[in-house]
RNA sequence: GCGGGAGUAGCUUAAUGGUAAAGCCCCUGCCUUCCAAGCAGGUGACGAGGGUUCGAUUCCCUUCUCCCGCUCCA
């Protein structure tokens, strides 16, 4: 039986030590994980078959690790500095909250007209410009806003509103000794400007061909107004993103290609059920500034319901345009043209000399940027199983692709007062150790079968017991079986004799 | 940020204005020849701060965290 609900899975993690509330024992801080002993390796894994599969296995693909404070252009020039940015506003009637430029974009026109006289604009500024003056003087906005009586959408009432503020989801951080204004870095809000503002460092140093991709995983941040829903809504997320340039022209194509491939990926590697799975397509009018189009892969959670696990946008050329310096004479797209700042810091064109055609051109950027978190959270529902055993108990079982398994092969003696078992098992687990590429544990705190259903809740997909057989010493002086151990497999409780020294080749052939 | 609800051991629950109880888990020892056995022992909790009180886990206030609903959501 699958999770009934979300709940079960936290409980999960905080018992067996996948993951903690952040800093806990100060009350927590809300939006932060920690992830423990079996989490960090679960996750590191989820990480590895992600970079296989999107840098190793292709032949496009380099990857990338950029620092995580930012400077402040890159985010000014990338809109995030102006679009990041949610103006909200309360109704004290009602306890209400909005966006304040939707609440303005509501009013009947005349009303908007009586604001923008009150604050010295031209009777026709939009509610974007008002929006951008009023939050300027929150003080005379809420005097303006009374005074043309500014309804409620919810009620169609005349509202009693708070003063105008802005709610930044980027995290600012002081840079230097010196505390001033300017002095200041964002904590990156997505890891792909990252590519942007390196993308002609990669072309430079590899001698790349249009088109090809830059990878990168790592940490962003953003100040979410309501954290929720465990690993769902946090304020420090990792992500895996890649950005893949191309001819303009190629996206559309280039676009559907990394939906496909990476839903198998999802699906193929890290075990996700198909059925569990949907696309949803963004709205044409909810798009992100920098998005022509944009497709988000669902997965059904429990409790939650189908939630994004990774988005995959058609960024267009507005990146690469919007960091370039002499836009006026590079070859954009008309909304990039029209809607990018004028770029009055950068010191680098972003284009890419097409031979063919002997022209620069700014190439578009198809980006696949999944949630490494929520992947490990889906990760984790698909291999719960609450399972009615024979004899009519039940246990819990983490059916996690071996790939993904915190740990790979548990080592226990059958008696843990032998002494030559014990020296055994201990053996064994050096051995396979020894290998360096997969978690092995020993453990002898308990009679075998409650060692086999700890194994079972951490999703180990070998357990390898050390038993009398082992030793030379079977049932009636059987010897048949010296130097071979069982080997219990995690999903069928079966069990295999096989021989120690072909433990290592057997286990990593099963492992992936 | 608003409204509602909840915070007692790792988990699930109990009681109490006067030494906080139990089961499971965990640890140690004995026992145990393959799926959470048994026996004996042990560690471990009132989210934080303040107030009322002789005395507060309990009553009050504040705060933090979590859940539900709004709101928000690249």
């Amino acid at each position: 039986m699958p999770a009934k609900s979300l709940d079960e899975i936290v409980s999960l993690c905080k018992r067996r030590g996948f993951i903690f509330p952040g800093s806990e024992i100060y009350g927590g801080l809300q939006g932060t994980f920690d992830y423990g002993p079996l989490g960090v390796e679960l996750k590191n894994n989820l990480k590895k078959l992600w970079w296989r599969h999107n840098v190793y296995e292709r032949d496009d693909m380099e990857g990338i690790e950029t620092a995580l404070l930012t400077n402040r252009y890159v985010l000014r020039y990338s809109g995030h500095e102006k679009e990041f940015t949610d103006p909200l506003i309360d109704n004290r009637n009602n306890k209400k909250r909005y966006r304040f430029d939707h609440l303005l974009r509501d009013q009947k026109p005349d009303v908007l007209v009586n604001i923008a006289l009150a604050f010295g604009l031209p009777a026709d500024a939009d509610e974007e410009t008002l929006a951008i003056a009023l939050l300027k003087e929150p003080a005379r906005a809420e005097a303006a806003l009374k005074a043309a009586k500014v309804v409620d959408p919810t009620d169609g009432k005349p509202g009693d509103w708070t003063e105008p503020r802005t709610f930044n989801l980027m995290f600012k951080t002081q840079v230097g000794p010196v505390a001033d204004d300017e002095s200041f870095a964002y904590l990156r809000p997505e890891t792909a400007q990252g590519m942007f503002v390196n993308f002609k460092n990669v072309l430079d140093s590899t001698n790349r061909k249009l088109p090809f991709g830059i990878a990168q995983i790592g940490k962003s941040f953003r100040n979410e107004i309501t954290p929720r829903n465990f690993l769902f809504r946090v304020r420090e997320l990792e992500q895996m993103e890649i950005e893949y340039f191309v001819k303009p022209g190629e996206d559309e194509r280039v676009h559907d290609e990394w939906i496909a491939d990476h839903v198998d990926w999802w699906v193929n590697e890290v075990g996700l059920s198909r059925e569990k799975l949907k696309l949803h397509e963004h709205p044409k009018d909810k798009l992100s500034h920098y998005s022509k189009r944009t497709v988000d892969i669902l997965y059904d959670f429990p409790t939650l319901g189908f939630d994004e696990l990774e988005g995959i946008a058609n960024r267009t050329d507005w990146d690469l345009g919007s960091h370039s310096r002499d836009q006026a004479n590079l070859p954009l797209s008309d909304n990039t043209r029209t809607r990018a700042m004028k770029n009055e810091h950068s010191v680098e064109k972003l284009t890419y000399f097409d031979h063919e055609t002997n022209k620069h051109i700014v190439p578009f950027v198809v980006e696949p940027a999944a949630g490494v978190d929520r992947g490990v959270l889906a990760a984790l529902c698909e291999a719960y199983d609450e399972e009615t055993l024979e004899n009519g108990e039940t246990r819990v079982v983490l059916r996690l692709k071996p790939a993904l398994a915190p740990i790979k092969v548990a080592v226990l003696p059958l008696k843990k007062n032998n002494a030559e078992i014990v020296a055994t098992a201990k053996r064994i687990k050096g051995l396979l150790q020894a290998k360096g590429d997969m978690r092995t544990v020993y453990d002898d705190t308990a009679g075998i079968g409650k060692l086999y259903r700890r194994q079972d809740e951490a999703g180990t997909p070998f357990c390898v017991t050390v038993d009398f057989d082992t030793l030379g010493q079977g049932k009636g002086g059987d010897t048949s079986l010296k130097d071979t151990v069982t080997v219990r497999e995690r999903d069928s409780m079966a069990q295999e004799r096989v021989a120690i020294d072909r433990l290592p080749e057997y286990i990593r052939d099963r492992i992936g």
